[in-house]
DNA sequence: TTTATTTGACAACACAGCATGTCACTTTAC
DNA sequence: GTAAAGTGACATGCTGTGTTGTCAAATAAA
């Protein structure tokens, strides 16, 4: 029987793993422009290659279809939005309102400055498949979690008394989300600072109203 | 020349319009039936048109194409949750909190038993086209009124002297559908009371909360 | 230099969906 | 009964997708 012998060879100084990474980033940039561009059902896998400067055997090398892109293309920007708005908290001074204000901040501002990450983000995403569906649910609990320290940071502790804080929470990024679809739809005319503000009232609302007993 | 004789006949008891009509109202319902049950992505004219018994050429003769008969029924299925719960704020006593758990309950109530409404609403409109967006945008802005006129029959006015108002009431209405697509991803296992009472929370803490200058 | 690996451009295939068209059959009007 | 409007089943053209394959050029190892 002839010997299967691997010969990892390197190209342009890179090895084979390293080329395989940086295509398959390049497809992951290609990725958020194309549907963030024209959308998700209108972007063609050809298209996406092309964007990519790449051709389609190396998009079935790093995903087994345009879903799966989509899911890493969107698990990425989640990532990268989580990590920005982290960051935010960091930097900020820790008083309450600046605190709060400054991962909104972080959140608006990104969105604002890539157009791509909000249509992904805020449309593209639902309605696709279960599997999809599934990855935006993980994404929104992740972001609760996130609105929920911000929320003990304030020092306003009521609502984690309450029963059902899970669905509540759940209601506060989903505000949040849909002033920034709203934002979005709208042309992102209104002031950015309009939509933090906004976005904050209806978190310290929250946080500072003590509720009757459900 | 000859001349082009309308010549309008009547089959099986039914004018032309009328049976128009009734294949229109078929189509309409078969697609609530196939978008709410597999998926809009994944569903076909062909499997549209199985599923109500008629054949594309009558698709084509009702709706420029599937996107246009999405469109139909989505709007069809807003109208009627909104009159389904002004019907029971007209039933509701005018106690504030009745009132507006009256509404609540109704609008969850729908979502729970149709599932293929819920699917429409919450996940398969966005990301389909512009268009499509542009509508989910219009009926947010509507629910947005009816919550409205929810916070003022609450009694509550500090919020409508608030700048930035129509954001406000755009995050208040995210927050109920964040909390009902949450509730349908997890199978509507948490009961009816707990997702009305913390939107009810939602809304009380809202309007209760007198705001700092922004 | 020689040889093997990697790459890029693109052709080829089966398959599915959309949208339109064809044709025989049914139902009504005259 | 006959002709025309209406209907239903199916065929067709087109596009895009997934997937595989070909083949020459570029690159690196021997």
């Amino acid at each position: 029987m002839t010997e299967t012998k691997l010969k990892p060879r390197r190209y342009r100084g890179a090895s084979g793993d390293q080329r395989r990474a940086e295509r398959c980033q390049q497809l992951l940039d290609a990725g958020l422009f194309v549907f963030g561009d024209i959308g998700y059902p209108a972007s063609s896998v050809r298209s996406i290659c092309a964007a990519a400067g790449l051709t389609e055997r190396y998009f079935y090398e790093s995903f087994a279809n345009k879903e799966a892109l989509l899911a890493e293309v969107y698990q990425a920007q989640t990532d990268y939005l989580k990590e920005t708005m982290l960051q935010a908290f960091a930097k900020a001074e820790r008083n309450s309102e600046a605190f709060a204000r400054a991962g909104l901040h972080a959140f608006f501002d990104t969105l604002q400055d890539k157009p791509a990450v909000a249509r992904l983000l805020l449309f593209e995403i639902l309605g696709v498949s279960d599997t999809l569906d599934q990855l935006y649910y993980e994404a929104m609990e992740e972001f609760a979690v996130l609105i929920r320290s911000l929320a003990s940071s304030l020092g306003l502790a009521d609502i984690s008394e309450r029963p059902d804080q899970d669905i509540i929470y759940a209601g506060l990024v989903g505000a949040v989300i849909q002033i920034a679809r709203r934002w979005a739809l709208t042309g992102y005319t209104a002031p950015i600072d309009s939509v933090i503000n906004s976005s904050l009232f209806l978190f310290v609302a929250t946080a500072n109203y003590a509720a009757p007993t459900a």
